[in-house]
RNA sequence: GGGGUUGUAGGGUAGCUUGGACUAUCCUUCGGCGUUCGGGACGCCGAGACCUGAGUUCAAAUCUCAGCAACCCCA
């Protein structure tokens, strides 16, 4: 049986044509729209960041409150925090008129939410017992963006920010925060099973305004990581721009501490980019808008509404029943125009059933991710997809983190420029380096990459290398820790 | 930031060098009818396009300029 696809493109040799070519057969977005940078979401693709949204959204509501703030931002308030809109200035939408009139005030179409939402903090929060004051909203954010823009990575329009920001009362408990969003968006990722590096990132690329940052990373196909997501201790540097203050217990008016963390659709990116083959996409059963499809065999001499379609119909019924997003492809096709069809859509399983089948009591399962095919007897079926969707995700899962860690090059500290160059243009390479940006510098020139940052949570079993955490500076010689370097997206 | 390439039906293309017979090619797609159906079916009938604007010209898909959009390379 031949389950080669005619056309599909190369992954690994050619990853910005399959990226353009999947989103467009699986209907993901739409790239026609007329304006540099943003994009149409088809249904099939919006169902899909809607079920990857609710996960994040779940995990999000056991401690935080979702709101929601508005686009836009006075001139005056963006301009407030001299260091963060310094990072943004070059980015910013304005809204200057109205109509025909020109606006007094102009107002700028948010890059991010804090100038939008720390004013609103300032009124809401008078007493400790206000404290803590963790938010989070999913929204639309715009940034003219001057590099080549590409559907999901690099938006002018990105769609949907999820964006968490929080108040504390002394910094401890800040910092605690961060750990808390840490460990949430680890756990995010890997229901996404979408493997992932976290750093600190350097101080020199640290988020505007923050006093430090902290990064999730993953790897594209073509060897380039993706930022997938961020986390950043604000400290008091815009509770005191936006003068948020707080009454304690012993009567004393102190600043808040900050922090806020955020993802956005290239969550989707990720997904689509490392599960994907030369078929299509391959979804994770937790994320996948349809997680079973139901081919029906059907010969003419028994038509519509024969045997076939019977019995298609019951398992159908059965699997809605047990809360299964099911499909049933009734379609005039035939079964291998379907086949090639769903399985460039990612659904993870496939149930075929034919008079084959109904003579033996039975249907037949196939696996999008690995094609192996299996007998069940039609009495079986719910229980057997349960299991099987769930043995899809664990194997999707395990095989995105062998390919991951596979390309995570450790070295010793010994190794010359010249031996981790080609290393670095297809993998993350972890070395050793002090906090300089001279030495930072210096190594993104020789090796054509970007320093990520400090491995955090490096403690070897959990990311799969382990090895020392300090070492000497390739650069210097002097002290420093272990970094992670790659090119960067 | 700098450089390059490109824009023809829903998608992919031929035609452009040398302007005219282009009523614009082929594949796919879409609609109708029939035969089919265990890995992309076939027959017949039908539908659908020269990015936008200005210019050159008797004449522009074709040449020039601008805009918009896309892709690639370098920093």
């Amino acid at each position: 049986m031949n389950v080669q696809p005619k056309t599909l493109l190369q992954k690994e040799n050619n990853f910005s044509e399959w990226y353009n070519e999947i989103l467009k057969r699986a209907e993901i977005l739409d790239v026609r729209y007329p304006v540099k940078g943003v994009y149409v979401w088809y249904p099939y693709g919006y169902k899909l960041r809607n079920l990857i949204y609710t996960i994040l959204r779940s995990l999000m509501d056991k401690e935080h409150k979702e709101t929601l703030f508005p686009l836009l931002i006075p001139k005056e308030e963006l301009m407030k925090e001299r260091e963060h809109i310094k990072g943004f200035e070059e980015e910013v939408f304005w809204v200057t008129k109205g109509g025909s009139t020109e606006l007094d005030i102009p107002l700028a179409l948010r890059p991010t939410s804090e100038t939008a939402i720390y004013p609103v903090f300032r009124v809401w929060i008078r007493s400790h017992r206000d404290l803590p004051l963790r938010i989070y909203q999913i929204v639309n954010t715009f940034r003219y963006e001057t590099k080549h823009t590409r559907p999901l990575i690099r938006l002018r329009e990105i769609t949907s920010f999820k964006e968490a920001h929080t108040a504390h009362a002394d910094r401890a408990d800040a910092e605690e925060q961060v750990k808390k969003a840490v460990a949430l968006y680890r756990k995010f990722f890997d229901e996404l099973a979408v493997p992932y590096v976290i750093t600190r990132r350097p101080e020199w690329d640290k988020f505007p305004g923050a006093e430090y940052s902290i990064a999730f990373d993953t790897l594209m196909p073509d060897g380039k990581t993706m930022q997938i997501a961020t986390i950043h201790l604000l400290g008091e540097s815009f509770a005191r721009t936006f003068d948020i203050k707080y009454e304690d217990k012993d009567g004393s008016l102190r600043y808040v501490n900050q922090t806020c963390y955020g993802i956005s659709e290239r969550c989707v990116a990720a997904v689509i980019s490392v599960h994907g083959d030369e078929h299509g996409l391959m979804l994770p059963p937790g994320v996948a808008p349809i997680q079973v499809v139901i081919v029906p065999i059907v010969y003419s001499s028994e038509g519509k509404n024969g045997e076939v379609e019977k019995v298609c119909l019951a398992v159908y019924e059965k699997l809605k029943e047990a809360g299964i997003r099911a499909f049933f492809d009734n379609s005039e096709d035939r079964p291998g125009a379907k086949y090639y069809r769903w399985e460039m859509k990612g659904v993870p399983l496939r149930i075929e059933v034919g008079p084959r089948d109904i003579r033996n009591n039975r249907c037949e399962f196939v696996r999008r991710d690995n094609f192996s095919r299996m007998q069940v007897p039609l009495g079986d079926v719910v229980s057997e997809v349960k299991g099987t969707l769930n043995k899809i995700q664990n194997d999707i899962a395990k095989r995105a983190r062998e390919t991951f860690f596979a390309n995570i090059y450790k070295t010793e500290g010994d190794e010359e420029m010249e031996e981790l160059s080609p290393k670095a243009a297809h993998g993350i390479v972890s070395i050793f380096l002090c906090e300089s940006e001279r030495c930072g510098q210096e190594i993104e020139e020789h090796l054509g990459v970007n320093v990520l940052g400090e491995a955090l949570y490096g403690d070897g079993t959990e990311n799969g290398e382990g090895g020392k955490s300090e070492g000497k500076c390739m650069i210097c010689s002097k002290k420093g820790k272990k970094v992670y370097v790659a090119r960067a997206y």
